[in-house]
DNA sequence: GAATTTATATACCGATCGGTATATTTGTAG
DNA sequence: CTACAAATATACCGATCGGTATATAAATTC
């Protein structure tokens, strides 16, 4: 059988894809019960609403996110390569995506900044987490010498961070993995650029 | 009195900011006949159907972009220039928006790439157009000497276009336009490096 | 193993959706 | 001024929405 909690999670893990692929609003209760077989009545009966559905499977998405970054990114051996491997883990995004339907972060920025001051916070705060991970990266290699001291780190990794979102959508929508792997060589040399 | 195409044109106009603030799907003919002052009936002789209206929206979006950037682009004197105006264009699109709801392009890029084939024909249709453009002023700045010669420049223009669009996103969800401002500056360093 | 609580399923609610059929108004031709 | 056509408004349709009340099933306690 099935403890509550697995039910839970069996209810999160499928409705990620359809929020993220279908968009907050349009994504309906029966569309999650048809994926995760759990009817409304149980839906219910681990979650107070739709929202509280849909930021339960965000935060689930982050998390996934952040965890496989923090291995990634650990793994690295210095600074260059670091930012390195977080342009690969964002190119598996489209041509192996951990989630139906694309970024949710990028996905969720677009639906949330108007509609869902909920969802919006998350979003935010994750972008938050992701530009200080990346700053962090950019310092200490400068610290331990990998990176040319005179780069403006904080323009440097928003750019970053900027063009491999909008790559990722560019990307998607072309239906290929064309464009990003176009933006993704030129980040590569960015960083080669400013490496010592 | 109005004429049906002045009844048609404001239809239209209304619809855009709506469509471009809650997405094509959350979006419904009652926000655009309360907007507009448009009844349904009215509505439904002009358009087929809720799609035809959407469609009609983003064309009128994507002309009214485009006719802009051409002016801001042939007013510009050489190639360096012209790159430097299109950041300053997407500049206003966070501080003085032509529609609400941030950039129609990029929105509807998210919504549809899953969800509306109609619509992301016509969005990949425009990133060609936009690609295009930023690639042939590169070129020809490279012709005339303004340019350095050793540019890949596919990859300079993808990078130029994606990080303008991430940015939007990422400064629209946080609500300033702060971080579209800190890309604006790297891009318009990374514009004087390939500048003779 | 009966009683009780917890978890899940079913049946239903009002509201709203996109769309249509029809009524009414407005403009135009004779 | 009338007759007609085009444009717009109103009234309604079935379907679906998020959410709830209730019924059933499963697990737990005594």
């Amino acid at each position: 059988m099935r403890t509550p909690e697995q039910t839970k999670d069996l209810i999160i893990s499928k409705a990620i894809g359809i929020f993220n692929t279908k968009g907050y609003r349009a994504a309906s209760l029966s569309d999650i019960t048809k994926a995760s077989g759990i009817t409304k009545g149980a839906i219910y009966g681990h979650f107070q609403n739709k929202d509280e559905v849909a930021v339960a499977g965000f935060e689930y998405a982050t998390k996934k996110i952040i965890a496989k970054l923090q291995v990634l990114i650990s793994e690295a051996k210095d600074a260059p390569e670091k930012l390195k491997v977080i342009t690969n883990y964002y190119a598996d995004y489209i041509t192996n995506p951990p989630f139906t339907g694309g970024c949710p972060i990028i996905n969720t920025s677009i639906e949330a900044d108007d509609n869902h001051p909920e969802l919006r916070t998350r979003v935010v705060r994750f972008i938050g987490i992701m530009k200080d991970s990346l700053k962090k990266i950019v310092y200490r290699g400068i610290k331990e010498g990998q990176i040319t001291k005179d780069l403006n780190v904080e323009e440097f990794a928003m750019l970053f961070y900027a063009a491999i979102e909008g790559g990722i959508v560019l990307s998607r929508v072309e239906g290929d993995n064309a464009t990003y792997e176009i933006v993704r060589k030129r980040l590569l040399k960015e960083i080669d650029a400013v490496t010592i």
